[in-house]
DNA sequence: TAGGCCATGTAACCGGTTACATGATTAG
DNA sequence: CTAATCATGTAACCGGTTACATGGCCTA
């Protein structure tokens, strides 16, 4: 998912600010669609701006920064409906737990305990997040994905809490282990 | 996930030549953990091999092209060991199939329904991809992780065909939509 | 005989990140 | 008084991709 669309797309639901934008798909909902960081935003949406897919215009209230509010034109909503339809590229899903977890016999207790809370947590405050979200959008595209999300998301965290103390046990089992740190 | 960390992760488990190390972690099962290409395989190959974590054996099959195997050299094991005891980052879920379900409404039933059955062919892929290669580690953190995508895949799988069609008939309900393409 | 697979490697490019510069307000 | 949050933006950098160059074997 390349800046241009993804920026187009959350405007789409709401006009924001490009600290709004980077918010929203850094810990946001956004955040499943791709993840861009200010120094990508600001140019993109200043570009989107020269191409008149986006309006800004200057906000100011009294005792805060000045902001610079971003909405959709309709070019802009043309170009983003042309990328929607579009065959969307395949999902991806890149896990350093997993490389962890596959390679526990190789690895400390601790160091594997860890990685497996830190994913616990992670994936709770996810499910957290998707319920705290999901009365934005009561029906729809937005509530079908959210029941998705945490449909597959608590199968998920169902087999970590199950399993969670087999995997600790194979960790240390492999040779060569270096002396555990920490 | 860096490419060096990544190919290191490989060859601990079985020695490889570049062409072999791009595609276990292109369609294979070290697609989970990072995605390289030949452009960063082979320069890493060359940087690791210079700073003593790999060795390259030369091979030469009657009629097939030359290989350089490369394999894991015990320092490299000690780095690799070192990686994979700092804390891992945070899963990285990105998916446009995703962005496409939740703007469904301003979207075509077509195609909807072609990024749905094209993500509902993608798992059965890699359900599949799975249950080949879990033969190669009947246990450990291999068996771990192979079980665990099983479960969370086919909890995706499930919901994604038994809400197919909902998600098609929110398709087009949007006002402002495109005459259909295609 | 065309296309795919095996196999290695390079050069140019680029999208996006990191880090910085700046500054006011509010909460702890 | 410090840290966090709101807010905008730039410049340097870099990891990794794309596309290319090369070539022989095997299968449809």
């Amino acid at each position: 998912m390349n800046a241009k669309t993804l920026i187009l797309a959350i405007l789409k639901f709401q006009e924001a600010t490009g600290y709004e934008i980077r918010k929203s798909c850094t810990d946001g909902p956004f955040s499943y669609f791709g993840d861009i960081s200010y120094g990508s935003i600001y140019p993109t949406l200043a570009k989107l701006e020269a191409e008149g897919l986006v309006v800004g215009r200057m906000e100011q209230d009294a005792g805060k920064p000045e902001r610079k509010v971003f909405s959709l034109t309709d070019a802009g909503e043309d170009v983003l409906f042309l990328a929607l339809q579009e065959p969307p590229a395949k999902d991806k899903f890149k896990s350093e737990f997993l490389l962890i977890a596959a390679m526990a016999e190789n690895n400390t207790p601790q160091a594997v305990a860890r990685a497996i809370d830190m994913r616990i947590d992670h994936i709770r405050d996810e499910l957290a997040m998707i319920a705290k979200h999901q009365s934005d959008c009561p029906d729809g595209g937005g509530d079908w994905v959210s029941r998705y999300g945490m449909h597959v998301m608590s199968a998920d965290l169902e087999y970590l809490q199950n399993n969670r103390e087999s995997l600790i046990a194979i960790a240390g089992a492999g040779k060569n282990m270096p002396a555990a740190a920490e």
